[in-house]
RNA sequence: GGGCGCUUAGCUCAGUUCGGUCCAGAGCAGCUGUCUUACAAGCAGCAGGCCGGGGGUUCAAAUCCCUCAGCGCCCA
């Protein structure tokens, strides 16, 4: 909608509630100032179809709104005007889940209030496509397996099926099929958003590894570098050897294991005697470079500085000291292997020792030379006879062997004893992790730098968090974060770093003089491209350049969403228009990665936070409070539930998910959203079918609902601005249900023309009003029925509703006039449902006559009454009403007695 | 082991900021009626709970404090 069009009108000069302000037989006599009277005289409305349903409204709305572009985005508006959106890319490799549409829907309610507020809405979608998840899915899917060594095949197809055995296929025909792949899962995914009726506007979307997002993670990376932000170490680092990739912190998680503790001696290198330590990883004495007991520990104090000797490889290794050992645990001792375990990092580390590996990347214990240098041992052969037993072994397979050799050397001391502990996991992965020392990039998170970290501490605190206590999870991440980012993943489908290194004459690798291309070459991909000042024939030779073989942690792009999808230096005059950004939605899940590193990111690059709000979503579980997951046979299609609870339906049960709390799956509450949506046709309908001759408001009932709606817009408003799309939701129905059993009720005689030409007027007045509020306040969550009903409107086709304005109860209360009464419409709703109980308990029609009612009660109840005598006589089918004002005031309910007619006389 | 959240009717949940007149609520399911000129996919009515347990503060607690238990998430 342009600016200067109807709504605009509407807001400024001829302020028109109920509907447009182009008024097509306005009637000036009968306004009053400020209200435009849009039907002037009775206008019977062919649009309002006979029989209204819900069937295949989705898919005529999503249509229309594509063709009219209802939710583009208009670049030319302010940063004021404008209300940004992050919007998590959902990683497309992965199942579309109940979970997904359910915390999707979230973001689109408070989207859609802001559009209707007046604010330009930017809702851009991105794909995740980069990854883990996706080379999984490729694999499985086609039956291949990547092999970087071979050279691209441009007539390469996949096998037909997928055989038993992978397909090696280079690293460019790999990345191929992952973009195949990936774009038939966007389809997918944007056709169930386009059904759940997010209003996307889909021209913006993005994906994690096109091209632009390439661009901008490689321009943020150099930067990093440039800044030093970003390093290269050789270090200890947590190894899948499933995947043969470094894994960061965020992506490690402990689970519960089975194990045992062997209890393992080591004789003393001088005089005799022997100390027992107790270990659960015993195929790691051959890399065990020292015995680690607590300072304090005066059992163990004498042998500080002494050195004892390894069992089966007699290498000698120092005790030593250190806080960190606990007395408690195992014999009190321990032994110190690099690396067995995080600890181990830290006691190698901070005691200075010697590194003697085992594991390689593919989890099976390496070859070695006893008594060369590294690998000193006071019985070389002896050592080397044992380790030939365990080299090429997994460490699991390594473990159960060593245990055997101790055993047969008496070095075991008793049986192992099983226990259950924590061991550290990749997220997907299926085995331990093990800790393998290599070169990697890193990024400084304030793990290792406390000023850093008070700074991301500070921008956590100036976020505005929805709900509030979300934070929690995220000062507690950044507190506790004890290393920096390590961001290399020894993978294929992801962005490379941009980054070779020149081979010295003699071959060797220099690592500390990174070639890096100028910002205005990105992205580059360093296996296909060659550095400035350098051929392609000097590749991998001596005197030349070799490209890093890595590629980025996906989260290393994903944590420049804000920055990606606000064209950062691709486009300034844009990016000044978006940037910082007005709401990240997203999981509580990944408040500790995806949060964390995009604020992270924006504190390095712009020096502040990427966005001003963050709502975070709940999980969504089943009845019985378990996760819903696919193993355990749980999961429904949210498409399924869309085509049989309509959009609305599922949109009604995801809004009713207050911010940030779980949810249970609950398809009643769907067929309560759909039932609603129903109502509102049906209720529609009986509004605008017969819109009657439409005047100024003049009942006292009508006044008092308006004056009651108003106060409903007003919660619902504020609801809305703190990000509560529940409340405001719980708030608008409630009023609504209530305005079809009572107010409509009641006024529906009157509506008829059943007391003249002047009540009728008031009523329609009141009822296009009101229905006209209560749409748009329901557009958000049902923005399906709501469409279809303002389409109904006789002066409709004019635009959508969603571009129409949100509620105004100032207009509400100025049509409702000074003097209105909510109490009215209250007292005598209380006094029918008494009829209503009268008739019921007497078994009969809601149509019986009454022969007389009478209501002795307060003056100011009987004087509400009084009010709305007239409606409260037709409503109940009443010969007589009596109303009996008692002195005094009396806060009780009022007496109500009524007498029905003899069954003979009305029905 | 630490942090956070949750626990209210058979089920799903409001109400807890800021204690009192929404304080014990809604919807669903159940039961009993009712075809009413927008809607039987409707409407009307009925019944359902010592607000997780215990203790405390207060004239007054679902609401504030302490404690225990169960469930869930995050982190060690």
């Amino acid at each position: 909608m342009a600016p200067g069009t109807r709504w605009d009108r509407t807001r400024t000069s001829t302020p028109c509630p109920a509907h447009g302000a182009r008024a097509t037989r306005p009637r000036p006599k009968r306004c009053r100032a400020g209200a435009t009277r849009r039907y002037g005289n009775p206008i019977m409305c062919p649009t309002v179809p006979e029989k209204p349903s819900l069937d295949g409204l989705e898919p005529k709305w999503m249509a229309r709104w594509e063709e009219e572009g209802t939710y583009r985005f208009d670049r030319t508006r302010t940063r004021a005007e404008i209300y940004s959106v992050d919007t998590p890319p959902p990683t497309v490799s992965g199942t579309l889940h109940v979970g997904s549409a359910f915390s999707y829907t979230h973001t689109d309610l408070v989207v859609r209030f802001q559009r209707m507020r007046g604010r330009e809405v930017y809702y851009p979608m991105g794909w995740d496509d980069n990854g883990l998840p996706t080379e999984r899915r490729v694999q499985n899917f086609f039956g291949v397996a990547c092999d970087p060594s071979l050279p691209y095949d441009p007539d390469f197809r996949p096998p037909q099926r997928p055989g038993r055995n992978p397909v090696p296929v280079s690293r460019p025909n790999f990345v191929e099929l992952c973009h195949r792949l990936t774009a038939e899962d966007e389809r997918a995914f944007e056709a169930l958003w386009r059904r759940l009726g997010l209003s996307v506007d889909w021209s913006w979307t993005y994906a994690t590894i096109d091209e632009r997002s390439q661009r901008a993670s490689q321009r943020a990376f150099l930067r990093n570098l440039a800044r030093g932000e970003a390093y290269q170490a050789e270090a200890p680092t947590l190894w899948d050897v499933d995947y043969r990739t470094a894994v960061a912190q965020a992506e490690m998680e402990d689970r519960e294991l089975p194990g045992a503790y062997h209890r393992v001696r080591f004789d003393r290198a001088q005089g005799d005697g022997h100390v027992e330590i107790e270990t659960t990883r015993p195929e790691l004495i051959p890399a065990c470079v020292a015995l680690v007991a607590h300072p304090d520990d005066a059992r163990f104090r004498p042998l500080f500085g002494t050195e004892v000797l390894t069992p089966l490889f007699r290498a000698r290794v120092p005790v030593v000291a250190h806080e960190l050992a606990d007395p408690e645990k195992g014999s009190g001792i321990a032994m110190i292997c690099t690396f067995g375990d995080v600890t181990d990092v830290t006691w190698w580390r901070e005691l200075g020792l010697p590194i003697r590996a085992v594991v390689q990347r593919d989890g099976r214990l390496r070859p070695v030379s006893w008594g060369e240098p590294g690998w000193e041992s006071d019985a070389p052969d002896q050592a080397q006879r044992a380790y030939e037993a365990l080299a090429g072994l997994t460490v699991e397979q390594a473990r159960e062997r060593m245990a055997e050799l101790l055993r047969e050397g008496g070095q075991l001391q008793g049986e192992p004893r099983p226990i259950t502990h924590p061991v550290k996991f990749y997220e997907r992965g299926e085995h331990p992790l093990e800790i393998v020392t290599s070169r990697q990039w890193y990024i400084r998170n304030g793990g290792r730098d406390p000023e850093l970290r008070d700074e991301l501490l500070r921008l956590g605190k100036e976020l505005a968090w929805h709900p509030d206590f979300m934070r929690v999870r995220y000062e507690d991440w950044v507190s506790g974060l004890n290393g920096d980012w390590l961001v290399s993943r020894q993978r294929f489908f992801g962005v490379p770093f941009p980054v070779w290194y020149p081979i010295l004459d003699d071959g060797a690798v220099d690592h500390d003089h990174p070639l890096v291309p100028p910002q205005d070459r990105l992205p580059v991909d360093p296996s296909t491209d060659v550095p400035d000042g350098y051929t392609a024939d000097q590749r991998d030779r001596p005197g030349g350049f070799t490209g890093d073989p890595d590629v980025m942690d996906t989260w290393a792009t994903s944590s420049m969403t804000p920055q990606i999808a606000s064209w950062w230096e691709e486009d300034d005059d844009l990016f000044g228009r978006l940037f910082p950004m007005d709401l990240r939605p997203q999981g509580h899940d990944i408040i500790r990665t995806w949060l964390f590193v995009t604020v992270l990111r924006s504190y390095l690059e712009q020096g502040g936070l990427p966005w001003t709000n963050a709502a975070v979503s709940g999980f969504i579980y089943d009845p019985d409070r378990k996760k819903m997951s696919k193993s355990k046979g749980n999961v429904v299609t949210p498409m399924e539930l869309l085509e049989q609870f309509g959009s609305d339906g599922f949109r009604y049960w995801a809004a009713s998910g207050r911010p940030g709390m779980d949810s249970t799956f609950d398809t009643g509450q769907m067929r309560i959203g759909r039932r609603l949506a129903i109502k509102i046709l049906n209720a529609s309908r009986f509004v605008l079918s017969r819109l009657g001759s439409d005047g100024s408001v003049t009942a006292a009932l009508d006044a008092a609902m308006l004056a009651r709606l108003a106060a409903v817009v007003s919660e619902a408003t504020s609801a809305f601005d703190a990000y509560d799309y529940a409340r405001a939701l719980e708030r608008t129905e409630e009023f609504f249900w209530s305005f079809c059993d009572d107010y409509l009720e009641l006024v529906k005689s009157r509506a008829y023309g059943s007391s003249g030409e002047e009540g009728a007027a008031s009523a329609n007045r009141a009822l296009t009003l009101a229905l006209s509020t209560l749409l748009r306040a329901f557009a958000p969550f049902l923005p399906f029925v709501t469409e279809e009903v303002w389409s109904w409107w006789p002066e409709a086709g004019t635009g959508s509703i969603h571009r129409g304005p949100w509620p105004d109860p100032a207009l509400l209360l100025e049509a409702a006039g000074a003097d209105a009464d909510p109490a009215v419409l209250e007292a005598a709703a209380a006094v029918l449902a008494r009829v209503r109980k009268a008739k019921t308990e007497a078994r009969r029609s809601m149509r019986a006559p009454v022969a007389r009612l009478s209501v002795r009660g307060s003056q100011a109840t009987i004087a509400a009454l009084e009010r709305a005598r007239a409606d409260l006589v037709e409503a109940g089918n009443l010969a007589e009403l009596v109303l009996e004002a008692v002195a005094g005031d009396s806060p009780q309910a009022p007496e109500v007695s009524v007498e029905l007619a003899d069954e003979a006389d009305g029905d």
